[in-house]
DNA sequence: ATAAATGCAAAACCTTTGCACGCCT
DNA sequence: AGGCGTGCAAAGGTTTTGCATTTAT
């Protein structure tokens, strides 16, 4: 945990319990979590926390780039700590979300890069589809 | 227009003054708007008409594959009425969305679909940067 | 000591819903 | 005629904001 108190403290975001408790959350996850999962998953151990402070906390993460923020096409937004460039990979019967690191996207994005004389900066990439789990599943959640 | 209304009826669709007007909106802009901007943008030419249609409009044209709905991090849903799959490239400054129709993908989908055996169905890809107006701009907005 | 973060409640915002009326087929 | 679509208003859900109190440095 000293790792993650470091990484803010060189953001110059002040250490509380409230920070440590979501950035280790979010780093330990493998789901991709929206700010009520978080707020839920931490009401034990925090009980006085408030959704208000996830809230505010996700957003100085994500501006000094701890985090990113995913829109999956929810109503809500997903968070993830981990902030290398990836796609995710959506299934659209159960609703979870993959990481897709082993992806190269270089020509890809010099495509991007020479076609538009964009000055590219980030990208969110999302796939669509029925994991493999519900493909064999005959009553698959919704 | 009548095609328009014709690709309404192949969906078993009603043909209404509002849908026509709103799929036509779409189909000929460049923007990718939100509801809120649609609904302004027809506010003249359909004074009667209400943000509720205008949502329950775009929902019934997204259900039948006639236009595709954009979450592109902003607090509101975008749509684009070109339901090719392509990627789109925002600018970070000024926020418009521009399509990037003539990106090959087809590599990207074939090693996505090999190493998750996902059954993929649909995609969004999001490019963000700075365009080449912004980036000649000393004085960009926002 | 000082500035920043928290927690609570209220507000803001986008989107959805229920229902009566009207229009399309 | 019948059902679907519309419009209005109210509700729903997520996210933001203001402010007093507490906390980190």
């Amino acid at each position: 945990m000293k790792e993650l108190a470091q990484r803010l403290k060189e953001k110059n975001l002040k250490v509380t319990p409230q920070r440590l408790a979501i950035f280790q959350m979010l780093s330990k996850t493998e789901e991709h979590p929206s700010a009520e999962t978080i707020y839920k998953s931490l009401e034990t151990t925090h009980p006085t926390m408030s959704l208000a402070t996830v809230y505010k906390t996700l957003d100085a993460l994500k501006k000094v780039h701890l985090i990113q923020e995913l829109n999956v096409g929810e109503d809500c937004f997903r968070y993830d700590a981990n902030t290398n460039s990836h796609p995710h990979i959506v299934c659209i019967s159960c609703h979870e979300v993959y990481d897709m690191d082993s992806i190269d996207l270089d020509d890809v994005r010099s495509k991007i890069q020479k076609e538009t004389n964009f000055q590219l900066v980030d990208e969110r990439l999302y796939f669509y589809g029925i994991c493999p789990k519900c493909q064999n599943n005959k009553y698959p959640p919704a």
